[in-house]
DNA sequence: ACTCGGATTTTCT
DNA sequence: GAAAATCCGAGTG
């Protein structure tokens, strides 16, 4: 019987250049946080340095992408927007900056929880988009830098139960990100209805004269 | 059903 | 100082 604190998956050892593979592979895992559990259902992947202008990685180490570089299976989070957090796994080796950012997925375990966090909302909506997850998840910038593998942190990652077999698994251009549009780095099961509505990247309005 | 704009704060140039 | 891996509500067809 493992250890649970030993416990290491395949993708946490796979290389930078792998995490579209992982992304993919994560479909239909759980995330555990808090009395919820969320069936994944659509993830996208975000290289490392250099290779993928989309990541907040690219330009190297700051103080905020720090997790990025350390080992994988550890929670990044970020703010994003002054409004909202999402939720990465990280993945690559040490001393890369591969992520995997969990878009939407089912909530499967502690519906109540998640509503009483999300408010008046479609159960199908609970999870549906990146910043709507972390919310159901009840989690916020103390999570990140944990562990989503052994149980340190508020957040668990575990494979599905049973075979999750459906209809198939479809990929495209990621969401809202302000570069590299022809990267086909979204993932999500194919008919779900919990996978979000894809939105091409609107350009910001120059701003406006400021009231008062 | 779809489009549009505002909220709000962290981060880096 | 500007942009950002979003969400929600209001307005229109």
């Amino acid at each position: 019987m493992a250890f649970a604190g030993l416990v290491i998956y395949p993708w946490q050892r796979a290389p930078a250049a792998d995490v579209p593979d992982t992304a993919r592979s994560l479909l239909g895992w759980r995330v555990t946080a808090n009395g919820v559990t969320i069936r994944l259902t659509e993830v996208e992947a975000y290289a490392g340095t250099g290779e993928d202008p989309a990541s907040h990685a690219h330009r190297g180490p700051t103080p905020r992408t720090e997790v990025m570089f350390g080992p994988a299976g550890r929670a990044y989070l970020y703010f994003v927007f002054g409004v909202h957090w999402c939720l990465n796994v990280v993945c690559g080796r040490e001393g890369e900056a591969a992520a995997v950012l969990l878009r939407a997925g089912e909530v499967v375990d502690g519906v109540d929880l998640a509503v009483g966090r999300r408010g008046n909302t479609a159960i199908r909506d609970l999870a549906r988009g990146p910043a709507r997850l972390v919310v159901s998840l009840g989690v916020g910038r103390e999570a990140n830098g944990t562990s989503m593998i052994d149980g340190t942190g508020p957040l668990v990652l575990a494979p599905p139960l049973e075979s999750v077999l459906v209809n198939g698994i479809e990929s495209g251009p990621r969401v809202g990100v302000a570069s590299a549009h022809d990267v086909p780095w979204r993932f999500w099961l194919t008919g779900d209805p919990t996978v979000s509505a894809y939105r091409r990247h609107a350009p910001r309005k120059p701003k406006a004269a400021r009231p008062k």
